[in-house]
DNA sequence: TTTGCCGTTTACGTCCACGTCAACTATTTT
DNA sequence: AAAATAGTTGACGTGGACGTAAACGGCAAA
């Protein structure tokens, strides 16, 4: 690793911030993906002239893109609860319904606990299984060469 | 509830049987993501004339095939893991390979798993900052009204 | 017998999440 | 000046997972 040359010095005024490429390397995802998240909604970079510039506030919503997609969330669901969140600054109503949208995502993510673990024990089960299955095979074996010898 | 009188009574030969429909309804999908799991190698069910009988055998994978798309699994990894699963009877070399898929599925579950807890954890602190900031306004609602009167 | 209902195949359409050029601009390195 | 590197928009392509319609067969109740 040498000294990061950065091609495009941004003289970053005020707080850190991200040119493109840098994202997609530290995600390892494409810069068309970034873009496509922008179109979608989901990012809102700044610009400096013509290239985007994004701050800490988009790599940690590139971050929650990432794992809600991970957990099999669409991209508009996840755009949805990014402008809930930006809008629910205020009004007791607003923050009602975000609640119950909470509380709806909460009940998508225990739905989905349960079956992960279900997975995971039935996974275990084949897995032991499967050694069970070699051990007697290798004892098999070791049986026919001493009969052998 | 009515008795279920059933407009094909299968003579059922040998084993619980289910017609597509009784399968959809079940698991609450259409007939025609059925027909596509079998397209794509996921089930085989045997056929009565040209009707399609399903047995449990089928039924339990159509039950793995929902939670696994819950997950985010792909068909073509599922049809493969079944696929895997029924040659893995005999061959060691088979076995030690089945075994590194199941391993790999397991780092898999295991990533989810924190991706799940560390969302479940965000989402109940953004639950719990919402209620208070309800609750605050509750609060400055009471003073502004003790103030009026 | 006709009406319903369930089932069948074939084929084309659709939505999502990007991939893949193409043609261009801007800056840095040689 | 030329080449390399990173970025831009725009448009079309693609793969996965079905939806949707067309046209048909078989059986059961009215």
């Amino acid at each position: 690793m040498s000294t990061p040359t950065n091609p495009h010095p941004e003289q970053e005024p005020g707080g850190t911030t991200f040119t493109i490429g840098e994202l997609a390397r530290e995600f390892d995802i494409t810069t068309r993906t970034i873009r496509f998240y922008e179109d979608q909604g989901l990012l809102s970079p700044t610009r400096s002239g013509t290239r985007r510039l994004y701050r800490r506030r988009d790599r940690a919503r590139l971050k929650l893109i990432l794992r809600g997609k991970r957990l099999g969330f669409t991209l508009a669901e996840m755009r949805e609860a990014f402008d809930l969140y930006d809008e629910a600054h205020g009004e007791a109503q607003q923050l009602r319904y975000y609640l119950s949208v909470l509380e709806e995502k909460r009940q998508h993510l225990l739905q989905q606990r349960e079956d992960l673990e279900e997975t995971m024990r039935e996974l275990e089960q084949s897995y032991a299984h499967c050694q069970q299955l070699l051990e007697q095979q290798e004892r098999e074996r070791g049986d026919a060469q001493r009969m052998a010898s």
